[in-house]
DNA sequence: TCTATTTAAATCGTACACGATTTAATCGTA
DNA sequence: TACGATTAAATCGTGTACGATTTAAATAGA
């Protein structure tokens, strides 16, 4: 045990907040010419990758709660991006459908990601291993929670 | 280029975002027993590690700006963790210095990063080499930015 | 079948995060 | 020394996050 604490640079968690952090600063401007924040590109993605999921779905693959989805799925309903509707098989549930304005996005966001890569300035291979390095991390922390 | 959007998994920022809220999730109820939140703990440690800084040295080691530290520094003197007052030697700036208790909360969060590595489930040595490799790619990302 | 339980979203209150603007103090230069 | 430019916090509005609670629908058992 230790008796103090570490300094900032020890910590992983905060390389990782760090790191999260300098990639959303990059995302952001990248996102903005289509009016999108981080966490709705992330929905999109979801949505891009598998289209008519429930909320709790899409909370399940993003670790978002019914409380920050819903609010936010709101706003991209406004925006023309998705449509929300009851499921008929169960009233209790709300599914989540790519409007053709949301599905049409999926071709102009192509470039981001490779701005993104150009901007790490890495080797596919290099990323690839980091990315997933994290997983397992990510995967462990859950475990352990 | 390619013409469609990367899956979420194959996303090396959402493994980011997803090892950093899987992180978070840890340390919330660690944090919890002392009424802190993540990046007020973040601040604590900024302040063990030097003391009597000014807001805009603290927004620059944890990327925040007075925007998002004026009012989180302003619960924290509240809760008596810290002081805030004007530099005499240049009233622009606001010097923030623990309090007793703030310092005192140094050992007893001390085995908070116990906590985690113990998560973690990883040996020492693998954890330090991610953090490095997270270091390097926070670095490429804010060149590029 | 009726009711207690469970489930899925939504709602509420608090706390970050950040772009844009404002306020106040200091500095630079004529 | 006066005054425009710069600097540091603070303020404001919007958008996540999340614990706790509420509402409504579905389900399981007596």
């Amino acid at each position: 045990m230790l008796d103090r604490a570490l300094t900032l640079d020890e910590l992983l968690c905060f390389s990782l907040y760090s790191a999260n952090h300098a990639m959303g600063r990059l995302y952001r401007p990248l996102l903005a010419r289509f009016d999108l924040t981080y966490p709705q590109y992330l929905v999109l993605v979801a949505l891009w990758q598998q289209d008519g999921r429930k909320v709790s779905d899409l909370g399940a693959e993003l670790q978002l709660e019914s409380n920050t989805l819903t609010p936010l799925l709101k706003r991209m309903e406004t925006a023309g991006l998705i449509r929300r509707a009851r499921n008929p098989q169960d009233e209790r549930s709300v599914i989540v459908t790519l409007t053709d304005k949301g599905r049409a996005l999926e071709g102009e966001a192509a470039e981001i990601s490779n701005c993104i890569l150009a901007a790490a300035d890495a080797d596919l291979a290099e990323l690839a291993e980091l990315r997933d390095r994290l997983h397992r991390l990510t995967s462990r922390l859950r475990e352990a929670g």
